[in-house]
This record gives structure tokens, C-alpha cells and sequence, in this order.
DNA sequence: CGATATTATCTCGCTGAGCGAGATAATATC
DNA sequence: GATATTATCTCGCTCAGCGAGATAATATCG
């Protein structure tokens, strides 16, 4: 029940920092949550197009144009048609965004990281475990 | 690492399942973020007031008084002025939000204490480390 | 005690994120 | 080749939240 608690005050000052770093870079809530979708997409090896992003953040499509034209505008995305379908905008992010993804998240991740590194098998275990079921809980339909 | 990802997706989850509880009661993220600002100021015993309030969620005044507003006319809000310093406005949660509350947060704390219930000592303990070490990574100069 | 400063909240007008509706262009189907 | 479908973009609008300043209550100081 605390831990519960404690759960949730980590989720509360995770939004706090992305609003703030957005507020930082000239950004919005949703262009880092856009930012943070294509940089998984890139990790996973999908391809982004405009549709999909749009859907991962719950836009419409007017708004994911919104989204796109500013960060092309800042400069941390790039547009491509993509010459298999000409229909399709894929989305590329730029080294730039990657550099600014990894001065946000590089910091915390570390901190976080090397708490773990002090774990025993079974405390990472357990730990693993409370945070998939608390997913589990989180996600509709899993 | 492949924990922090976890974790990151907790938030990710539970940031989406706050934005449709919104939207299903005819509010935005920012009201349901005031409700639970409200709610653990009550279940602490301190008393709300507006300027508080905008404060926690990081409006300026006049944002605030909309949010206010917004939830006075939906009636999960009352507002009072403090007898005491007749400046200030006191802002108290109606039964029908604590309710509303409840119905959202109930069953993904009952999920997520249900797991806890079955870890011994050391794994709750490893888990408490864990969160009070994300949550001071993530909380800017605590 | 009255004049002035401070604090808490609200009002007004504006900017811009995101929506609905529909336009446009490329591809699929018959 | 005509039509349907899919992916994205454009236009006009609504409303959350901002800055500036009004209002009202309290605190301070001569």
C-alpha cells in the first residue's frame, strides 16, 4: 500500500520532468512522448510513419501533423516518403534528438541503473516481478 | 536496464489510464491530476487552497481558477472561504469524487497489493529500495 | 488609527494544441 | 480504366492555459 504510493509519486515526478525538460527545448508534453515513441520504434527496428505515431499518442491526424511540423521545425525529425508506398511519411529522428533523448534520460537511467547493480538474483527478481504485474494492472486488455 | 524500461512503461500505462478516466467523466488530464492533489491533501490534514493547488500542478493563477471552476461545475469541488483569512478560498472534495476516485484507483491498487501479499520480507524490501531509488533519481533536489 | 504594502483570487483578452470535416494524392480492387 | 481504400495534409473552430491587471482582504508602519 505504500509502495503502491511510492509507485505513483515516481510516476508523478516522471511527468514533472518531461514537462519540464519539454518546457526546456521549446517542446510539449506530447512532442517528448512523440520523441520517445520514434526513439523506441528506431531501437525496435519498426519503421515510423505519421499514422502510427499518431496513434501511439491518441492524436488525430490533424494534430499528428501538429506534432511532426514542429519537431521537423526544430529540427529533431526528418520526413521521408517512402518510396515502397508513396502514400507513407516515414519519420526519422535526428542526431540531435538522440543526443537530447539521452541528456534527459541518461542521467536518471544511470542512477537507476546502478541501484540495481547492488541487487541480489532474488531482490532483481522480485523487483522485475512487481513492476510486470503493476504493468499488468496499468495495461487495458493485456 | 530492461527494469528501468519497465518502469518507464508503468508510467507511460498509467499516464494513458489517467487520460481516459478523464475523458470518460468529462475532464482533462490536469482536473483528474487536481483530484488527486486534493484528495492525499485531505487524507494528510492539510487544507487546500487555490493558490496551493495551481501550485502543485504548476498553473498560474488564472489556469487555475479555470481547473476550479471546471470541477466546482461538475461537482467534485466546493469552494469556501477560510474563515480565518477571508483572502484565501478553501477547496474541499465532494463524496461523489472520492468515489470517482476510488472507482479508478481501487481495482490497480487492489491488483498491485494482491502481488505484494505474496512476497516474502527481503523481496518487499528490495522492492521499496527500488522505487525510493527511481523516486529520488526523478525527483529534482529532494 | 489611517495610508500603504502585501497576499490570494479572479477577470479579460490572447495564443496555440488538438479536434472534426473534408481535400488531396497514392495504391488496391474490380 | 473507373472506383474504393488508405495515408496524410489543410482549414476553421474550441477551449486550456498564459500574461497583465483588477479586486478584496489582511499586515505593517508612521
Amino acid at each position: 500500500m505504500e509502495i503502491v504510493h511510492l509507485l505513483r509519486k515516481v510516476t508523478v515526478e516522471f511527468g514533472l520532468r518531461q514537462a519540464e525538460f519539454a518546457a526546456r527545448h521549446g517542446m510539449h508534453s506530447t512532442d517528448v512522448r512523440a520523441l520517445i515513441c520514434l526513439l523506441d520504434a528506431e531501437r525496435a527496428g519498426t519503421d515510423a510513419t505519421a499514422g502510427w505515431l499518431g496513434a501511439q499518442l491518441g492524436l488525430n491526424s490533424a494534430g499528428t501533423t501538429s506534432v511532426i511540423d514542429r519537431l521537423e521545425r526544430l529540427g529533431h525529425l526528418e520526413r521521408t516518403r517512402d518510396p515502397r508506398d508513396r502514400r507513407r511519411v516515414l519519420l526519422s529522428v535526428t542526431p540531435r534528438a538522440v543526443e537530447l533523448g539521452r541528456s534527459f534520460f541518461g542521467p536518471l537511467i544511470d542512477d537507476t541503473v546502478a541501484v540495481l547493480r547492488e541487487f541480489d538474483e532474488s531482490e532483481t527478481a522480485a523487483v522485475r516481478r512487481f513492476l510486470s504485474a503493476a504493468h499488468q494492472a496499468v495495461t487495458i486488455v493485456p
